[in-house]
DNA sequence: AAAAGACTAGCCCAAAAGTACTAGTTCTTT
DNA sequence: AAAGAACTAGTACTTTTGGGCTAGTCTTTT
């Protein structure tokens, strides 16, 4: 509070803080060298424990309630899944994903999950101590790889669907089945499932009830 | 205006006025004759045409505008389509819907379309005359079979669903797969299906997507 | 205590949804 | 003119849905 004139100081102090951390993964090695490595390079970096499955990181943090976690996306039991329960759980625990294939779809289910953060695993390790330092200060990190994408893809929902896109899932809205609304909109039933196969993929949803609750909360219906 | 304060003059006068009927029944003769009927028991009932489906149905009704129309359900091009388009159109245009069934549960469905009325065929002339009037008064007139079947079910809508349907109907409208609800609330996939169809029933909803759509109008998403 | 009504859940089946792959057409872009 | 993207559509296949039917358990009513 006595610095809010000074940000340049509240980052440093901040800094010297502790920032408590869990790893989990399914590499036990992984985690306890990585934790060992951020602890060398960053002394307020404290790893308090690690976790080899979702459950395991579910019980770690309602035990030891760390600031972070740094979760492997690809774990037993799902890392998108323990990110959605623990940041529902625990809204102040700040959850990093880390990933190896970085062009994965699940970024955005990842975000929505709750994460604060995703980085591929090859991340340089001054890089990942900076982008821990930076979630627990509030922000958001992404790797610039994966920022590229959330910009490319964000034209996207912003501008919205095409007009047959858009009238398209209207009549699923209403609960029209593919062979009807084919019918009603002069197309085949194969179209109209690639159609809203692709509605679906732009709005970053998997199946046509999310589609049209997104179209009933748009007042489309 | 001037018979704000006498209603009985009011019904009689309006009574009075001409009220020009469309019939819309694939029997032609049944259309005729009911028409006839009509205008011989209310000379101020005038039947301006009759159509065979609900194409030649609408086509009719942007011709000539008629006051009311006695609609049979069942149509070739269906009767509640039909009558979905016209008060859509025309809102002035009332439908009365008749139907051989009467159990029939596209009862509400018409009513949602836009119907003022709701009888069975073997009404009695003389209430199908008293019926036609008190639409075009702008009275809205069901059958008591199916005004029994109107109360009975109305509560059902207006109480809303038990806790268990709405929290099912949430995970629904989240686009949750029916195995998934079940692991999610301690149930079987059969139940979660039978809890489902229940609720659909209850909103008088034929599926899913539809059941989603209503969650989300209602906020619960 | 017996009957009626509810809740759960199984099995079976048909229809629909969703995915993958192929291919022809049209319309840009180069 | 050729290449490529976008759109339509067909076939084939798996999963999910939704409906019908039966049956056991449990609670409430009579």
């Amino acid at each position: 509070m006595r610095w809010d004139n000074f940000p340049e100081m509240a980052q440093a102090e901040i800094a010297g803080d502790e920032i408590r951390i869990v790893i989990a993964d399914d590499h036990p090695s992984y985690a306890r060298g990585v934790g060992l490595l951020l602890n060398s390079m960053a002394p307020e970096i404290e790893l308090v424990g690690t976790a080899g499955s979702a459950a395991e990181a579910i019980k770690l943090v309602e035990k030891s309630v760390p600031d972070l976690i740094l979760m492997d996306i690809q774990m037993p039991g799902g890392g998108i899944e323990a990110t959605r329960q623990i940041s529902e759980e625990f809204p102040a625990v700040k959850v990093v994903m880390l990933t190896v294939s970085e062009d994965d779809e699940d970024i955005f289910d990842a975000m929505k999950a709750g994460a604060s953060g995703f980085l591929p695993k090859q991340v340089e390790v001054d890089e990942l101590v900076a982008a821990i330092r930076a979630v627990h200060r509030g922000q958001v990190v992404v790797s610039p790889l994966v920022a590229d994408k959330l910009l490319r893809s964000a034209p996207d929902e912003r501008v919205g669907l095409l007009d047959v896109e858009r009238s398209l899932l209207k009549l699923v809205a209403e609960g029209r089945d593919n062979p009807d609304i084919g019918r009603e909109m002069g197309m085949s039933e194969a179209t109209v499932k690639r159609v809203l196969k692709n509605v679906v993929q732009k709005l970053h949803l998997h199946n046509r009830v999310q589609a049209a609750v997104y179209a009933a909360k748009k007042g489309w219906v």
